[in-house]
DNA sequence: CGTTCTTTTGACCGGCGTCAATATAGGTGG
DNA sequence: CCACCTATATTGACGCCGGTCAAAAGAACG
């Protein structure tokens, strides 16, 4: 089962205390559906919400000067969507449903109360920010040096995992349900040729394609091609130093 | 002047309370001199401390299968280094004096523990991660969209920017102190098309260079040749809301 | 004052973008 | 349920940006 609520995801990291989590729980009791292609916060925009997306899925882009669009991530269920609002007065990224979704808004003031009164969410909270960086590290990494044959393949891997944590049965074989201008503007590639590279992934018979819907057929090649981007220890917080007062 | 300590830099994102800056200015007490080509941590090395580069320039980057190394960002004075071993148990990324530096040295327990008896630092520990993130996502877009010559640029400028905040005469004269290699090895270019590049920005009457040292003849010209890097607006806390108990 | 690191320049070429044409799918109104 | 219409996918031709290889000239350092 995937981490859906904010308690669940914070819970991720750290153990928390029954109060804890009541307190948590409280933040994020509201629901709000969006439909495929909604924009639920805009760029530049002032907001003092953040979000915990609980179904569907979801990305966060920039767009730049010349217009590109730049997609800095793929958001699943169990993630903190809009986290900015907490450093800046206003949005840093557009964040749009790909999938109809579900989210829910958790307000910001609100949040620091409970992070003042429960001081452990302060820091849980900088460790996922922290762990949010090192993502980002890693996607600035493969962009840089990575061929886009080895961005594609991994770019696939990313997303049959993520999408696989809330279903196990969907081991290899899943549906996107990006276009191929979507994946492209993730790893800095033209459509044009985000299709040459699928068809190269089909040709070398690591991956299949039926409308839709992906399957790998040699994971081991697959992950071969995408150049070895070996995942990150997961945030472990267990050092934290135990303190009363709760 | 630059921020340079730890509570300087927390400061300059929240007001501090007399009593949370003196917690603070308890946590890096210590000084540690660096030479230049120092190794201060290793990637995937264990460790339990993060620092302030109190002065000297520093750089932080990962190293990957093919062996080439990603430049993650350059550090300078005020910079926390190494706040990745708050969420990870081993450090994320290698950190490598550039020129003869000072770091202080924290210890994460301690600072968990000033967190925890006073809250708001928590939520100004995850502000400044927000932060990273947001200069990432920046420097991710620039490699992923933008040309050669305007990441060269780009590139330029920030070291001026970030040198001169803590020399003001350093307005438009200054020495990186850099190698071409590692300026590319920052932007995803060879050394060779660096090379390139900083003729052409020359040539174009843009920069003037004289050994080590670099003049920015036209800025207007050298931010327009950069793409249009627009400055994101600095963090601000001014919404927390107070809360007693300190 | 040699040795090694860095800079500089040229020749060459391949990966990826651009442009364009066609096929396919999805969605909408009638 | 069909006709239309727009978004998406696919493929080919072509060209350029930036990588690779190589050689030589400085520059730094013991």
């Amino acid at each position: 089962m995937p981490a859906l609520s904010f308690a669940d995801r914070v819970g991720d990291v750290l153990p928390l205390s029954a109060i804890e989590r009541t307190a948590l729980a409280y933040l994020s009791e509201r629901e709000r559906p969006l439909r495929r292609g909604a924009t639920l916060v805009r760029q530049n925009e002032r907001s003092g919400e953040l979000f915990t997306l609980k179904s569907g899925m979801m990305m966060g882009y920039v767009l730049l000067d010349d217009g590109s669009r730049q997609i800095l991530r793929f958001l699943f269920p169990g993630d903190l969507l809009g986290t900015d609002v907490l450093a800046y007065g206003q949005a840093q990224q557009t964040l749009v449903a790909i999938t109809d979704s579900v989210v829910a808004p958790i307000d910001r003031i609100l949040l620091a109360e409970a992070a003042l009164r429960h001081p452990r969410l302060g820091l849980a909270l900088a460790a996922l920010e922290q762990a949010e960086s090192t993502a980002m590290a890693d996607r600035l990494s493969a962009i840089a040096k990575t061929s886009a044959r080895a961005r594609v393949a991994s770019v696939l891997l990313e997303i049959r995992d993520r999408m696989g944590r809330g279903d196990a049965a969907i081991a290899d074989s899943f549906i996107p349900g990006l276009t191929q201008e979507e994946i492209g503007d993730a790893i800095g590639l033209t459509s044009v040729h985000v299709n040459r590279m699928l068809r190269q992934l089909e040709d070398m018979r690591l991956i299949a394609r039926n409308g839709g819907r992906f399957t790998i057929l040699d994971e081991v090649g697959l992950r071969r091609a995408a150049g070895h981007v070996d995942r990150r220890a997961g945030v472990d917080l267990s050092w934290l130093p135990e303190l009363q007062r709760e």
